[in-house]
DNA sequence: CTGAAAGCGCTAACAA
DNA sequence: TTGTTAGCGCTTTCAG
């Protein structure tokens, strides 16, 4: 662990200027910086990150706020926003906030959400927070702004924060207007799950979309077509089974809110021995890994992009191009594939 | 963001009392101590990682090293390490190392890797590093060597760490000999992909495992029994389809190296129209969330737990309890649900 | 048990 | 363009 006084002695100039030759500064003489490199290399120095930021009060590192850690969705949005971080030189410290879930009983999970908000964030081990569909109470939200640093957010919005967000609704239109256009009418939906996710907007939002697109279509919304489940393969089996099996109703397609629902519908689907798009045309919202594999026509919405988008985001305000806190719509895609088919006539 | 002065000044001592007081040492007096952290708790002081870091030499913060960022395995092991080290106070950094495949072209995945070592994993940014699956050619060993700092394994033996693993035999054997209990002769596997894991021992250490096992019952193995796919279900999906249309072999029981491509071989059967378990018994690997759901027999390897333990270790690494370098063996357990069964008589 | 003071290794004015 | 110097905020001897 060589340090910035050994490599100055070698490259026979000083400390400081060691220091702005390797941060890159444009001060230093071309000669000076190849000296100054080949010393720093010979020694195989690098900047001790703490004395670094001590002095810079720049840490070199972001924090990633997930909800989840075992899911594809945000998985792939970590792995985008990793990758491009890296690539800048960052490093990402993690940090899991499952939501909060309301319970009188979950007091360890609220101690650990505490503090992660007076602990862990406030240590000044970041530059920036990079936070991914976080719901804040007002507390909470004014320990971030008290931070003073770049905060962007992915799903939103977030008030007072930069964010990049899905338009659910209109994702949710797009989808339920895809089953339409294919002359279905007896639509069904499966959402999430109203306990879990008391604070949750998109699950709402896209229901929202989901019955404004039929209303839209003169189609009359039927409470006993929308089923709950929780963002799983194994909800969205049960939720299509339910569906698929109750007398009162018969829809011929369903409108899953996420991939991994719309897989179990499609698994539910066969095991009934119902025939995915000839006898109930399934679609999805995500782009998951696995869709291409089931066939599953799906909302794109390129969730690894994403990540990479709102990274560059953080990187656009830690280099001062502060943007002002908006809120931007994310892109999305139809892509149809073989679970999803026009109506077959009766 | 109070410094520790105006926290001194408060509780009317000295910042070396603060400092001490907050760290939970002993040497402060129980009614300075209570002094001390009303103090800080009404300023909302929190200590400055960069300047403790310095300071101190500690910078209570962990990297762990993933080779893969969108796999269910290896996030379900981050999650029960990353609990485990926030519940003491630390911090988890992250980082995305790719196994190295060897391909000529891939100088942009080289030059990551190179990066990772020579760069972000030297800054001492961490006080231990947590490496999973990791594969280390002998610069990158002797990089990690100079960090003088805790370097554990999860997945090993790695020459010179501490290191817990999985014994990929014995799982083995036990995953074929439960075939064999239950009357099987024909038994296939599915491993990893040669081409694409040159330095990856698992699969092949698995493949072992069976082919032992099978020695052991004095049944005779036949390379046409043995496929090769990418630890995916759409992997475990081909190779399943080839297995049962292939007119040379006749297997009634398949073992994947994994819950993945297992549950690709469930869904292959399903789709020749074979009974799982009446027709084709299928046993994985890992112990995965679907495992259930599916009704897979699995060996399951308890991932998040493991994740757990390995953190442990980093823990009592760092707490001093400098343990020598050697390599513990994990805890595994057949889990038997609905896709094995006794072969059925012809 | 507590305080004074010397750094930890680097960066950023300010001078030159 | 480069060097000098004064911190960055905290921890830790060493005294007391």
């Amino acid at each position: 662990m060589a340090k910035i006084q050994r490599v100055a002695e070698l490259a026979g100039v000083s400390t400081a200027t060691v220091s702005r030759a390797l941060a890159g500064k444009t001060s230093v003489s071309p000669a000076t910086k190849a000296k100054v490199e080949a010393a720093a290399k010979e020694l195989g120095y690098v900047v001790s990150s703490a004395a670094s930021s001590l002095a810079s009060g720049r840490t070199r590192n972001v924090g990633v706020v997930l909800p989840y850690l075992d899911s594809w969705f945000f998985m792939a949005v970590l792995k985008g926003a990793q990758r491009l971080l890296a690539d800048a030189g960052y490093d990402v410290t993690l940090y899991h906030l499952p939501p909060a879930n309301g319970l009188e009983e979950d007091i360890e999970g609220a101690q650990r959400r505490a503090r992660l908000f007076d602990e862990f964030l406030r240590r000044q081990r970041c530059d920036a927070i990079l936070a991914v569909n976080l719901e804040l109470d007002d507390a909470e939200r004014a320990t971030l702004g008290d931070l003073r640093r770049p905060l962007v957010g992915l799903g939103g919005p977030l008030p007072g924060l930069h964010t990049l967000s899905l338009d659910d609704t209109a994702v949710a239109r797009c989808a339920t207007q895809h089953l339409l256009d294919l002359g279905h009418r007896h639509i069904a939906h499966i959402t999430g799950d109203p306990d879990f996710e008391r604070d949750f907007q998109m699950p709402a939002t896209r229901r929202a979309g989901y019955e404004a697109s039929l209303a839209d279509a003169g189609v009359e919304s039927d409470p006993l077509l929308v089923r709950h489940a929780n963002f799983t393969i194994e909800g969205g089996y049960a939720a299509t089974k339910e569906l698929l099996t109750d007398p009162r109703i018969h829809p011929t397609a369903i409108f899953a809110a996420s991939d991994e629902m719309a897989i179990g519908a499609i698994l539910a689907a066969r095991d009934l021995g119902r025939d995915v798009a000839g006898d109930v045309s399934i679609i999805g919202v995500d782009g998951h890994d696995l869709a291409e594999f089931f066939g599953l026509t799906t909302i794109d919405q390129f969730p690894e992009r994403q990540g990479q988008q709102v990274a560059q985001l953080v990187l656009d305000e830690l280099a001062g191009d502060g943007v002002e806190a908006v809120d931007e719509a994310l892109p999305y895609q139809l892509v149809a594939r073989r679970s999803t088919a026009p109506l077959r006539q009766p």
